[in-house]
DNA sequence: GGCACTCAAAATGTCAGACAATTGCGGACG
DNA sequence: CGTCCGCAATTGTCTGACATTTTGAGTGCC
């Protein structure tokens, strides 16, 4: 550990700078355990609290996880997909959220990325992910359903659809463009008939996807895409005039 | 605040969630500065030692900003495009290193992605851009070139194709399955022969997307990545028997 | 000899208090 | 009225201590 006496920036951003650095560059592997706090400390001449902010720094980022008691410490954590998703969704959700991104700007950009998804889907898409559409498309079609709810099944239907490509780095991938996407469609209010164009749409492209039927499947998504942009822009214009 | 006393989860990650939650929901707008760690170790019952590592723990997912002086202190931060480029792509290369994603597999993920760009990128790539490309492409024909460096230049090309559409939530989604690709393209060993294929491919893409041709540029891309497979398989294949 | 219990050691989690460094603001002085 | 100085607020860091958790070894009993 080179640790720098006095330069600009935290001791404890430097040491979990330098940290990060062997976990990423692989001279730390997975499972392999840190330095005590104590023991930390003593090699970069820091106190301990220093050392501590510098940990807790790589835990927020699931690069290390500690354990306390005798054999604890500090491990380097194995990054599951899982936790990437969930620090993929909180980071794009505040990139769309603070960015003022526009409607249409963030409606593009997913649905190029599903339109990626979809021809492997087509493919590969196993029955439980068919399953898994019908049933959401089910529910979106109830009368009773709360925007919120319809918009929340519109993401696990479109989270079905990209899991089924059977790619995991698609999934972790997509998984912030499709569910940052959804505080952005909770702003708009779907009527009857919208709802009913949009389970007509998902309806064809769950059918697409069972016939594999790749072409079928992009087609039914370019005129989703264009039907969820006129709903935006509506709602955008609902709200610039009132 | 709404801290708990004896959970079994660290006093310094409720906190951290606490405010986490309060800044993703909308609660805590950017810039709004949050109470000193003096105040907030007095709201939630703890130690200012807690609070500090919950802060930094904030603080490593660029959520808060801090400040020394009197009028500093711990501020929501506008998340930008070009922090969060950064965490995707630390993100991104863990996952794929540490769970021994298969060659193929990233491989296709890319491939997907950037396809979903082509068109986008066809229709709406400035000057700069395709000068990039150009530039990449000539610097990928040189000889003396490493092949770090041949990949580098690699990733500064697909970089290019993919902010030429002109999508920055777009960039942001890719930007992790473009460079996190680079430790496993490093693998290879680029002779010659394979180089001047690459540079054909890349040339024929910068082509099409100077003529706004999407078709063109996504054919060129469909051959470049049956290409980096092989070349991919190759390299397998050849440690398998080593 | 084997099993269960106890206790010590090691490590993280938390706390209290103090000092240093930095920065903005207001008051004092020219 | 402008400039400069000092003060106060805040974060950054250190020291030392105690609490909690967990493992493992030692010990006594069967």
């Amino acid at each position: 550990m080179k640790i720098d006496p006095d330069k600009k920036i935290d001791l404890s951003a430097q040491i979990a700078n330098a940290i990060r650095d062997a976990i990423v560059s692989g001279d730390m592997i997975v499972d392999e355990r840190l330095p005590s706090e104590a023991g930390l400390s003593e090699q970069c001449q820091v106190s301990r609290p220093t050392v501590r902010e510098a940990l807790k720094r790589l835990a927020a980022q699931s690069l290390i996880r500690t354990q306390r008691g005798a054999t604890g410490g500090a491990f380097v954590n194995r990054l599951r997909y899982e936790e990437a998703y969930g620090q993929q969704v909180t980071t794009s959700t505040l990139l769309l959220s603070m960015n003022e991104v526009s409607f249409d700007v963030a409606c593009e950009a997913r649905y190029a990325l599903e339109r990626a998804c979809a021809p492997l889907s087509a493919e590969r898409r196993s029955p439980d992910h068919l399953a898994t559409m019908r049933a959401e498309i089910h529910r979106q079609a109830q009368p009773g359903l709360s925007d919120e709810s319809f918009c929340a099944s519109d993401v696990t239907f479109h989270r079905a659809l990209v899991d089924g490509a059977g790619n995991p780095v698609l999934s972790y991938q997509l998984a912030g463009a499709v569910e940052a996407m959804q505080p952005l469609m909770n702003m708009i209010t779907f009527t009857a008939r919208s709802r009913e164009a949009i389970v007509g749409l998902h309806t064809r492209i769950a059918d697409a996807l069972e016939a594999h039927d790749a072409g079928g499947a992009d087609q039914a998504l370019v005129e989703l895409e264009a039907y969820t942009l006129t709903l935006g822009r509506d709602v955008m214009a609902a709200r610039a005039k009132g």
